[in-house]
Parts: structure tokens; sequence; C-alpha cells
RNA sequence: GACCCCGUAGCUCAGCGGAUAGAGCAGCAGCCUUCUAAGCUGUUGGUCGGAGGUUCGAUUCCUCCCGGGGUCGCCA
């Protein structure tokens, strides 16, 4: 149930009303209305912007309209008042047992609660790391992990059908760099002198296990053989090793991804899909020969103005041409990404996200260019932007080195502060903004931790459940129990305001899944226990309002309802934060 | 030079084209010093970077400018 929804059918039907009365001179489009709680309590509990959205077709000025829908609402049930504001906004007040009404839904749905069918199960694949298999991840890419990974959770419980997505960048020069350290490793476990890691190889130590188990699977074979012989069979061992740490890291986030797909397959074997997929686009007239202008400003030192195989980016919204061969003849990058989103478009994908890092938010318009051109049209790409992180402890910057391959890594950040904080700070900041995590702050068992904050009120939610069966011992409070509950004792105004905010719940999910936002959740969480955490103090002062009443089980069992379903709003949406809702703090 | 992101209270940040722009921290003023577990309540503070434009209405959309960050064929 969503409130909010089921608002705006009774203002589509007040429209419709008007429309049968010969008010309104024919059906106008109703799909902007929208019906949202009001930014200030005294306006009443829902509001609603019809008037003015359907004022210019209509012909009708906003407040007589309004005026006009308003008196339709009135008559609706629950409603005790409508009134016209402002330039024309509609403000409804309802009586309590309509927000009863949605804490008894909330109750009864459950886990359900708040999932709706905006998906309609429809396919989405949301790509995300997809970084090199060279090495271990850092807390940038943790960053871009999570988002994904909640999105993803997001995305279903918003009733799409989701594929997660890893691009594994197994071919190129980077892997080839890395299957040579990782010979040298293997030689310096053989006793070989080997010396510093040269410039442009990977110095760090992790690669030493790796070069040592060559050793125990080849023995000395692989030393003396020319390069092309062994390196096909070094970094199919090197980058093997290196996506088992990946998926190990992504592990203690409790990230899985259904699909891991190899850039390197797409052009080996018989059939070469990024030549394929260049065909395809030249036969459609996207792709040419031709030369390019040199980049203005920073011209590189070894640019040559060649002709080369172009695709024809601008013709979907790129500001030039992009290449999709390098000047060795092999594909770039691009050429294989665009053959990558072919295989999801025919995939049956039209909906697709792309988690990045910020680094490459240049690259955006040509694989959109690219999925529209193969798609026609037909399939969407949206790329997710994730900004830097940067690591603090107790305000003090985090140095991190990058000479010499050192730098924090995902996994060090986990095993200090666990998993919990380090998804939720992630979350808690909008993707494209530059977050600061401190390593000190986030297990902070303080107010000023949101993480803290969060879990807490779920702890507390259960801790009182706990007391009430010490305090009534041998009286059900079930969900059975719950669900008989006289609700009508509710009507303290916290009470109100938190099943308002439960109310608010399913809404929620549908922006923050329509707009590829999982942060709302997080905001969203940490709102909500703060208005639980408000109810609970106000206990203190007014020991009446407390959840437990000891005299009186009528009220506790009502007020055990209200918090089962802050508790179970907490707990789902912790579920999509990938955040776990423990039932104690100790 | 071009493109992308960011610029909102002293600080860190929310804010789907709508009403008098919000929260936390800090500051200020009280309260509590015990209970239902790690305090509570109230409050000060803003020309939403600047200038135009579209709109009945702009923090939100468009253009230009300023400031910060990122990127700009043969890295991925």
């Amino acid at each position: 149930m969503n409130p909010y929804a089921i608002f705006v059918d009774h203002v589509r039907g007040a429209v419709a009303a008007l429309v049968r009365d010969g008010e309104l001179a024919r059906m106008p489009d109703l799909s902007r209305i929208a019906v949202e709680p009001p930014r200030e309590a005294s306006h009443g509990d829902l509001a609603t912007n019809a008037a003015l959205v359907l004022a210019k077709e209509t012909g009708i000025k906003p407040r007589v309209l309004a005026e006009k829908i308003a008196a339709k609402l009135a008559r609706v049930a629950h409603v005790t008042k409508t009134e016209v504001a402002g330039p024309g906004f509609i403000n409804i007040a309802v009586e309590p047992a309509f927000w009863r009404e949605v804490l008894e839904a909330a109750l009864a749905e459950g886990e359900d609660f708040g999932r709706t069918d905006l998906g309609k199960g429809e396919k989405v694949n949301v790509e995300y790391v997809s970084t090199n298999p060279t090495g271990p991840l850092h807390v940038g890419h943790g960053r871009g992990a999570v988002f994904g990974d909640a999105l993803a959770n997001l995305l279903v419980h918003a009733g799409y059908a989701v594929t997660r997505e890893y691009y594994v960048n197994d071919a190129g020069a980077q892997v080839d760099a890395l299957a040579r350290s990782v010979f040298l490793r293997y030689c310096e476990a053989l006793g070989e002198r080997v010396g510093a890691i040269p410039e442009g190889l990977y110095p760090g130590d992790y690669l030493v296990p790796v070069g040592k188990e060559l050793t125990d699977r080849h023995g000395r074979a692989l030393v003396d053989k020319p390069e092309a012989e062994w390196l096909p069979i070094v970094r199919a061992a090197a980058i093997d090793a290196m996506m088992a740490a990946i998926r190990a890291d992504l592990a203690a986030l409790a990230i899985r991804h259904e699909v891991f797909f190899s850039e390197r397959s797409l052009s080996a074997g018989p059939a070469d899909q990024v030549a394929a997929t260049i065909e395809v686009l030249r036969k459609a007239g996207h792709v040419y020969e031709g030369r390019l202008p040199p980049p203005k400003g920073q011209v590189p030192e070894d640019w040559e103005d060649r002709e080369q195989t172009l695709f024809r980016s601008t013709a979907f919204g790129d500001d030039v041409d992009r290449p999709l061969k390098k000047s060795d003849g092999s594909y770039t990058y691009f050429a294989a990404d665009i053959a990558y989103h072919r295989s999801k478009i025919e995939r049956g994908f039209r909906n697709m996200i792309d988690v990045w890092g910020a680094d490459h938010g240049g690259y955006i318009k040509r694989v959109q260019a690219a999925v529209a051109a193969l798609s026609g049209g037909k399939a969407s790409l949206d790329v997710k932007i994730i900004q830097l992180v940067r690591l603090f402890r107790g305000g003090e910057p985090v140095k991190m080195s990058k000479r010499a391959g050192e730098f924090v890594t995902l996994r060090e950040v986990v095993d200090e502060v666990g998993p919990d904080p380090v998804r939720f700070m992630m979350l808690f900041r909008k993707n494209d903004a530059v977050l600061d995590f401190d390593l000190a702050k986030v297990i902070e068992q303080s107010r000023e931790n949101p993480v803290f904050y969060v879990q807490y009120a779920h702890a507390r939610g259960c801790s009182v459940f706990r007391n009430a069966a010490e305090a009534f011992p041998g009286r059900a409070l079930d969900a059975k129990a719950l669900d008989a509950a006289r609700l009508d004792r509710l009507s303290d105004h916290g009470e109100i305001a938190l099943m308002k905010q439960i109310g608010v719940w399913p809404r929620l999910v549908e922006g923050a899944a329509l707009t590829h936002e999982p942060h709302r959740v997080a905001f969203y969480l940490h709102e909500l226990a703060g208005e639980f955490h408000s109810q609970w103090n106000r206990g203190k002062d007014m020991p009446h309002l407390r959840f437990i009443i000891g005299d009186d089980p009528e009220i506790t069992l009502a007020r055990l309802a209200l918090v089962r379903g802050v508790v179970g709003v907490l707990a789902s949406g912790l579920k999509i934060l990938g955040v776990r809702a423990v039932e104690e703090m100790r």
C-alpha cells in the first residue's frame, strides 16, 4: 500500500468527476499530477499540485481549478479538510485512522511493504566494479561496488528483473603488464636475481604468491621460453588469481555478481565479436575511414595525423567521432566496449546501467551513442559516475602513497571497521559528490555516526519487544497479536508522525528506483531512525508516552505494533543497502 | 580550447519545476545527572557562486561568466 499513490488516484478521480459534471470540457493529461507530504505539517497531511499542472491545458486559473478539485476531494473517505493554498496547491487533511490503516498495511505486508511493480518485471542490467584484474580493489572501487550492489537491490525491490554484471577487463596492455610482473615474481621464486620491478609493471607484494604458485605448477619450465610462449600462460594464471582475490574482497562486503563477462572473450575464439560489431555499424553507415583533428590544448607528444576507422558518434550527440582501432591495428578499448554493450542488448536488456569511476566521465557520451546506434534508439544506458573517496582517521587525512603500489585497499578498510559502516557510509552521499570517509567516526557509538544511529534504532526497536516480553510474561506479542492491536489508541502526534513516515517508504522506493539513487534510502532511514529515537526520548519526560505501559496492555500492544512497523521498514531499507539490521548493539 | 561533475547556514551535506529552502555538527540558552542502553529540549544563522533567459512559478531547466575537481586517439 502506497498512501500517496492512493491519493493520486483520488485526485484523478476528482478530475474525472469534474469532466462528468461538465466543469471540464474533456479529460486532461493526468500524468504530471503528484501527491506528496507537504513541506510543513501545518499544511495538512498530503498536498497535490494537480490544479497547477492542469491549469494550462484546461485554461482555468490554478486557484479556481483547485477549489473545484478540493471540493470533490473533500468527499473522499478519511479526508477531514481540503484547502487551497499558495499559487494553487490543495492541502488535504486526513483523520488519523488513515495513517493507522497505513500501519496496518505495513504490518500485513511485512517484507513486501514498499515493494512496487514499477519495473513490471522488465530486465535491467547493472554493471559495476569492472576493474582491470591487476590488483586488489581499493577504497574507490569499493564505493562503486557498494553503490552498484545497493542500486541492484533497490531495483529488485521496485519490480525489475536485475542482472548484476562485472565486465572483466582482461584484454589489453595492462593485463600483459600484469603477466610480466608475475613472471618476474615467478623467476624470483625460483631464486633468480630480479632486482627492482621496472617502471610500468606492477610492483605490489600481492603478486609474490602468484609467482610462487606458478613454480608449483610449472617448475622451471617457463624460465627460458620466449615471452610469446609464457605470456599467455602466465597471464591466464595471473588473471585467475586476481579475479579470485577481487571476488573475495567483494564477498567481504556481501557483493556477488551473476555474470562475469570477459573482455577477452569478445575477440577470442572463431567469431570475433568486436569485428562483427564494427561491421554491423559500418553497414548501418555509422563507421567510416577518416581523420580526426588533434585534441585542442594538450596535444599528445606522439600524435600523428592518420586515416583511421571511426565511429560516427557525433550523429548521436557526442562531441567528436571516436577511433575504433589503434595505430598498431588492434581495437581500442572503446571498440570492445561497443561489442560488449551489443552483447547486453542481444541478451535482451533494454535498460542498462553502468557504474563508473569519476575519471571515466568523458566516456559516457560515446558509449551512449553506441548503444543508440546499435539498438536503433530502443535501449537506454544510464551511466552513474562515482566520485572519489577521501579517507580520514579522526579528522586527519590518511596518507596514501601510490608509488611502490601501496594504497589503502578496500579489504584493509573492511577489516578495520567492518562491512556495515563501509556500506552505509558509501551510500550516505550522492554518487556524484566526493565522499569523506572517516575510519574513526564510522565506528563511534554516537548520534553523530549515522551508521550507528540507524542500526541502533533497529536494535532499540527490538529491545522494546524484549522488554515488553518481560513486562507481560505469557502474553502473546507476535504478529497475530499485533494484528489485533487497537491502533485507535495511537493518537499522540509523535505516534502519528511515525505512521506518516512509515507511509512515505513505498513512495521513496519508487523515487529512488526511478532516479537510480540509492542514497535516498540511506537518508530516509536516517530520518525515520531520528523520529523513532525522538519518540523514544519523549517517554523520558512524559512516562505516559513510553512504549511499554505496565498497567495498560492494550496501549502497549498498539505501540508495539507501531514499533514493529518502524523496525520492519528499517530492516527492509537496510536490506536494500546491504547493511545488517542487528537486534542488539553489544 | 572542448566536454563532464561540483558550488546551498561557520562546517559536513539533503532538497522529484512549486508554498516562508531543510537536517546534523558547531554556536547560544535551558534541562537532565537518570532512565525504556550510549543524554534531552529550544534557538541564532541563507541575496541557494554571479548575471541573464524560459515559466503562472526556478535552488531545480537553458545560456554566459567566476571558482574547485575530472577527462580529452594508440590507458582501461
